[in-house]
DNA sequence: AGCACGCCGACT
DNA sequence: GTCGGCGTGCTC
C-alpha cells in the first residue's frame, strides 16, 4: 500500500499516516497538498513523504490532491522539519507558516507560473556614487564570497551612518544577475513606502515586498514569482525568511539585532536570522548581518576562525561630521529632581539654537525595581542575576507569606523566587533605598517649571489600538517643528526622521539597566548607541546625555568608551556563568489559563516534573508569574529551561509537553524567547 | 485547535 | 421528560 505521511494545520507533534488511492497515487508527493479525513471534520494539510509499505494500523484514503503540481519545495519541506526540531514546534504548524493564508486552503487548485524571461539588473552602480574605503573594502570581500556560490556569512558591524545600505543595495543587485534571486530583510519599523520606492528604483528591476500588511492578491503574486524564480528580488520584514527560493544566493539582514526579527507569539517561534542562515547553508547562499549595535547571537559566532566573517565599517561616510559623544553624568539618586543641572543646561542650550531635543523616559509599571541611594547597589536575584521587582502583594497567598509591613515583596520574574523586602541596602548595609524610577509625567512637570517658554510634547507609547493615531499625531507635530522636546518612551517610530535632534536625554538609564529580563543590559547598550547615532546633523555632532546612578557598570562604561568589543565580552562571560543565551540554549514555557491557580499549578507541574526526571535540576526555573501577569483574561505564568544544546533542550521540552496540565491552561512553548514578559 | 460525546441543572 | 452547560478526549 502507497502511505503518505501528512502534516495537519493543527497544534499536534505528530504527522498522520493516510493511504493514498491508486488514483491519486501520480499527483501525491512530498509538498503536495491534500485533502483528507480528520476525525469528523476533513482538512487540508502537506504530505511529508511518501513510501510504500504495510500499515501498523488502520489508515484512511486521501480524499483528494489539490494542485496538479506539490505547492512546496523539497528545500521547504526541509525546512518545515528543520523549524519543528530547532523550536520545538508542531510540525503541521511549521508547514503553515511556509504558505500564505490565500494558497493554503484553497478549494481551486493552484498552477504554479513557469518563469518568464528574466530581466537582468543594471551592470552599473547610478552614476555619482563613489565609495568610502571602508564600503569599498567590504562590497569587495564580499562580492568574492558570493562570486564563490557557496555557504558563508559574514556581519558588518558599521557605525550608524557607516554607509551599510549602499554596500547592501550593491551586492543585492550583483546577486540577481544570471537568476539569481536575492533577500533583503529589514525591520518591521524600518519598511515604510518611501523607503521601499527609493529601495526599487535603486535596483533597477521589479522588487517584491513582503510584510503582514501585504495583501493576499499580492503576497499570492510575490509568492508564486519567487517560487517559480521570476521574482528575483524580495524586501520583506520577518515572515519574508519563510518565503520560497529557486535560486537563493543573498540575503542581506538589516540591523540584525532588532528584535521584530523574531517571531515571539505563535508557534513557530522561529528567528528570522536563524532561519535564513539554515537556508543558506543548504542553497549555497551568502548572508551578510548589518549592525552598528550586533546582537551577541551573531558577535559570538563571528570570531576569528568562526563560522560569521567579520567586517568592521568604523568610519561614516560624511567624513567632516565630528562623531556623536555620549556623556555620562553620574547621579546618586538621592536627588529630588529627575533632570540634573548639566542636562537642563544642555537642553536650554539646544533650544536657544532652535534645535530639537528628545528626552527618553522608560515606560513604567514593570520598572519598580529597589536600588541604595547610598551606593547605587540594585536588589538581583542571587540565581538569576535579573533585577527584582517591587511588588504589592501579587497573590494574596504570597502576601501572607511576606507581608512586610506595607504588604510588598521582591519577586524575582525569571525564577519566582519571592523575598521580604530588605530594610536597609545589601552591599553598604546602610541606604536608604529607593522603589520605583521615573514617568514621563515627572519629567513633563519639572520641564514646565524649569523650562517655562519651551513647547513639551509626551509620548507614553504604550501603543494600545486607541493610542496608535494619536501617537502619530504627537510624532509628526515634533517633526514638523512644533514642539521642541519630545519627552518619551522610544527612540524611533516608523517612518519618521528628526533632523532637527541634537541632544537625546536618557533621563533614567538605570531603570533600563533593571528591567526583570536577562537581555537588560543589552537592550541599554543598543539603544544608546543607536541614540547615539540617530542625535546630530551634518553639521553638528550629536550629543547623548545619560544620567546613571551605575557609572561604573560595564554596560555604561562600554558605550562611554565606543568599545562594544569590550561589552560583549563582559556580557558573553555573564551569559556564559548563567547559562543564557547566546551561551546555552533557553526555553520559555508559558502557561494560559482562566483561573489564576489552575495556572500556576500548570507551571507547578510541570516544574516539577522536569526537576525530577533531571540530573540537573538548577536548568529548571520556576514557575513564576510573568511580568504581564494577566493579559486579556489569560493568567501568566511560566517556567524557565536551560541547556547546553539545542538537542538537550529538545529532550526537556518534550519531557515537559508529556505532563498532563490542568483543564483550561494551553502552554507556549518559545526556544531562545525575547520575550520574557 | 476543533469537534463530538458525555453526564448534571432548569426549562416547556 | 428534553435542551444545553462546557469538562475530557481524540484526531491517521
Ligand atoms: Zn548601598
Ligand atoms: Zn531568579
Amino acid at each position: 500500500m502507497r502511505i503518505a505521511e501528512v502534516a495537519m494545520p493543527v497544534p499536534l507533534e505528530k504527522a498522520f499516516d493516510y493511504e493514498v488511492p491508486p488514483a491519486l497515487a501520480a499527483s501525491v508527493a512530498p509538498g503536495s497538498r491534500v485533502r483528507g479525513p480528520f476525525g469528523p471534520r476533513t482538512l487540508v494539510g502537506f504530505v511529508l513523504s511518501v513510501r510504500d509499505g504495510e500499515p501498523t494500523r488502520e489508515l484512511k484514503p486521501l480524499a483528494k490532491a489539490m494542485d496538479p503540481e506539490p505547492l512546496l519545495t523539497a528545500e521547504q519541506m526541509a525546512l518545515a522539519r528543520w523549524l519543528a526540531v530547532r523550536y520545538c514546534a508542531p510540525i503541521g504548524e511549521c508547514v503553515r507558516s511556509l504558505v500564505p493564508p490565500s494558497l493554503r486552503s484553497a478549494m481551486r487548485p493552484v498552477f504554479l507560473p513557469k518563469a518568464g524571461p528574466l530581466p537582468e539588473p543594471p551592470e552599473a552602480p547610478p552614476a555619482g556614487f563613489e565609495l568610502t574605503a571602508g564600503q569599498s573594502a567590504s562590497f569587495k570581500r564580499l562580492d568574492a564570497l558570493l562570486e564563490a556560490r557557496r555557504y558563508a556569512a559574514a556581519l558588518i558591524h558599521g557605525v550608524p551612518a557607516s554607509g551599510k545600505t549602499e554596500v547592501y543595495l550593491r551586492l543585492l543587485r550583483r546577486a540577481a544577475r544570471g537568476g539569481g534571486q536575492a533577500l533583503f530583510l529589514v525591520p518591521e519599523i524600518a519598511l515604510t513606502k518611501p523607503f521601499f520606492a527609493e529601495f526599487s528604483a535603486g535596483m533597477g528591476l521589479p522588487v517584491a515586498l513582503w510584510h503582514s500588511g501585504v495583501g493576499a492578491k499580492a503576497k499570492r503574486e510575490a509568492w508564486l514569482g519567487l517560487r517559480a524564480g521570476s521574482v528575483r528580488v524580495v524586501v520583506g520584514a520577518r515572515s519574508a525568511a519563510l518565503l520560497p527560493f529557486k535560486d537563493l544566493r543573498l540575503v542581506v539582514v538589516d540591523e540584525e539585532q532588532d528584535e521584530s526579527y523574531k517571531e515571539d507569539d505563535n508557534a513557530p517561534y522561529y528567528h528570522a536570522r536563524d532561519v535564513v542562515m539554515e537556508r543558506a547553508k543548504t542553497a549555497g547562499a551568502l548572508v551578510v548581518l548589518g549592525s552598528a549595535t550586533p546582537s551577541l547571537e551573531s558577535y559570538s559566532l563571528a570570531v576569528p576562525g568562526g563560522p560569521v566573517e567579520l567586517l568592521r565599517m568604523d568610519e561614516r561616510v560624511a567624513k567632516g561630521t565630528p562623531p556623536p559623544v555620549v556623556r555620562v553624568l553620574a547621579r546618586r539618586g538621592l536627588e529630588r529632581d529627575c533632570l540634573s543641572p548639566e542636562l537642563l543646561a544642555a537642553v536650554k542650550e539646544r533650544l536657544q539654537l532652535r534645535e530639537q531635543v528628545i528626552l527618553l523616559v522608560n515606560r513604567r509599571g514593570y520598572s519598580n525595581f529597589v536600588m541604595c541611594q547610598g551606593c547605587s547597589w540594585v536588589a538581583r536575584c542571587p540565581t538569576c542575576a535579573v533585577a527584582f521587582v517591587h511588588h504589592k502583594g501579587a497573590a494574596a497567598d504570597l502576601q501572607d507569606l511576606f507581608a512586610g509591613p506595607a504588604g510588598y515583596s521582591l519577586l524575582c520574574h525569571h525564577c519566582g523566587k519571592d523575598e521580604p523586602v530588605p530594610a536597609v541596602c545589601g552591599r553598604c548595609g546602610k541606604g536608604p533605598l529607593k522603589f520605583s524610577g521615573v514617568g514621563t509625567q515627572k519629567v513633563v512637570e519639572e520641564l514646565r517649571s524649569k523650562l517655562p517658554g519651551a513647547r513639551v510634547l509626551r509620548m507614553d507609547g504604550d501603543s494600545t489600538a486607541g493610542e496608535k493615531a494619536t501617537e502619530a499625531g504627537v510624532w509628526g507635530a515634533f517633526r514638523d517643528g512644533k514642539a521642541d522636546i519630545l519627552v518619551g518612551t522610544k527612540l524611533v517610530a516608523k517612518g519618521y526622521h528628526f533632523p532637527r535632534v541634537t541632544l537625546v536625554g536618557v533621563v533614567d538609564a538605570d531603570t533600563m539597566l533593571s528591567m526583570p529580563d536577562f537581555r537588560a543590559a543589552e537592550r541599554t547598550v543598543q539603544m544608546l548607541v543607536q541614540a547615539a547615532g540617530r542625535a546630530g546633523r551634518a553639521d553638528k555632532a550629536g550629543l547623548v546625555i545619560l544620567q546613571t546612578a551605575q557609572p561604573a557598570h560595564y554596560a555604561i562604561q562600554s558605550v562611554a568608551r565606543g568599545d562594544y568589543a569590550g561589552y560583549a565580552r563582559e556580557e558573553l562571560g555573564l551569559r556564559r556563568d548563567l547559562r543564557y543565551p547566546p551561551a546555552a540554549s533557553l526555553a520559555r514555557l508559558l502557561f494560559l489559563g482562566k483561573t489564576e491557580k489552575a495556572t500556576r499549578a500548570a507551571g507547578e507541574a510541570v516544574a516539577e516534573a522536569l526537576r525530577a526526571g533531571s540530573s540537573d535540576p538548577d536548568a529548571v526555573l520556576g514557575p513564576a508569574p510573568g511580568v504581564h501577569s494577566k493579559f486579556e483574561d489569560w493568567w501568566r505564568w511560566h517556567v524557565l529551561v536551560k541547556a547546553a544544546d539545542p538537542a538537550k533542550l529538545a529532550e526537556a521540552v518534550a519531557a515537559a509537553k508529556a505532563v498532563p496540565l490542568p483543564s483550561g491552561v494551553r502552554v507556549k512553548v518559545n526556544v531562545d524567547p525575547y520575550d520574557m514578559f
